[in-house]
DNA sequence: ACACCAACATACCAATCGGTATGTAATGCC
DNA sequence: GGCATTACATACCGATTGGTATGTTGGTGT
């Protein structure tokens, strides 16, 4: 028998079915036989890697949920050498976002809605996640406040805020209103929000 | 025995007690055995009642969560004199809002979230609601361009779906870092943005 | 080659879930 | 005042849940 054992691949494949699992019906109503069915693997496996469901749960949310973030909303930020524009251009990037994606919405926000008020773990996890992101946007609105490109009254901490909060709020009514067209329309005003932080 | 009956006050009872857990639980986490500890009711009342959990739930939609936000945020806008005045001076009361209320989000919003991708039931009923807020903003924003408060050149559809996202933005964001203080700070520019739509 | 441990598989368990069938008491109608 | 119906209470059920105890097999160091 070819049976080749991969543990690291074996945790992953576990990983990548409970992150599009929990994607789905949110991390309490997520299935474990779900996972274990769809991964082709048994209970055995899955609680050799990981002590429980709850373990397994914040694995996703930093390994999965926390790393995805960070590659696509934030680390084109971090080096960019006009911050608010290369803002600008992600937001504006985001309007491509498949309608599947648009119908399950944001993995980081639908987990904090979820989980938040219910676990400590969770929430504290999250929001080490939500900080990263505001930091991020706090930190090029400073710079590009610095350049002079960013009109000198603008609070950066409290745009910050705003605009990950008008981020998440445009994916949340987006998913409820199953639309890509308001998602795109949503994130467009959004845009403008940013596109007014800047002089003149 | 003193034993009154008033099924119309039970099924209020029931509809209390249900809006609460499902406030703290979510829908699917809510268990019917903790809102009959809580209404010191029998399955056999409830079910009397409501034909299934999944009935009660839409019911706690329709007549609890759909009317107080109508009670609480739109009524307010309808018969203003200055609509966005309206507005911006209802953003800003909302800002008094207690800690446990922001703990817990807001209830549409928790609930649009959890249940719009796993049951279309709910995702419509909830999105009439939603509409009809996003309505009122449209209409006012429309009045007070009307009356020249608003600058012209305003997309007062865009605009109100944004100020409706980015409200629930913030609640959420505040939700998932249980802070007041943050809460506010993002109330308060969204109320900078919509007063950014007015004249000079 | 043998031993040992990690990496799984199988079988089972208690608890909780929403839901139902049945029983009983209060209320409104004639 | 009997009688039907509404308004509940009690007891029970199958299904599903996360979790565990116990096996079995593959890789690895010596």
């Amino acid at each position: 028998m070819d049976t080749t054992r991969d543990p690291d691949l074996t945790r992953q494949r576990i990983l990548e079915a409970s992150a599009k699992e929990i994607h789905r019906q949110g991390f309490q109503a997520a299935s474990i036989a779900n996972i274990l069915v769809d991964t082709g693997l048994t209970k055995g496996a899955l609680y050799h890697h990981f002590p429980s469901k709850k373990d397994l749960g914040l694995a996703v949310v930093d390994e999965m949920v926390g790393v995805r973030l960070i590659e696509r909303n934030i680390a084109p930020l971090r080096e960019a050498a006009h911050p608010v524009l290369a803002m600008i251009d992600l937001i504006g990037r985001k309007q491509a976002q498949d309608e599947e994606y648009i119908r399950l919405g944001c993995p980081l926000n639908n987990l904090m809605q979820e989980m938040s008020p219910v676990d400590e773990d969770f929430r504290s996890r999250l929001n080490r996640i939500l900080a990263m992101w505001q930091d991020t946007f706090e930190d090029a609105l400073r710079r590009s406040q610095m350049a002079g490109e960013v009109r000198g009254e603008v609070n950066c901490r409290a745009a910050a805020l705003f605009i990950v909060s008008a981020w998440e709020g445009c994916t949340g009514i987006a998913k409820n209103m199953q639309s890509v067209e308001s998602y795109r329309a949503c994130m467009s005003q959004l845009q403008s929000y940013v596109a007014s932080l800047l002089k003149n």
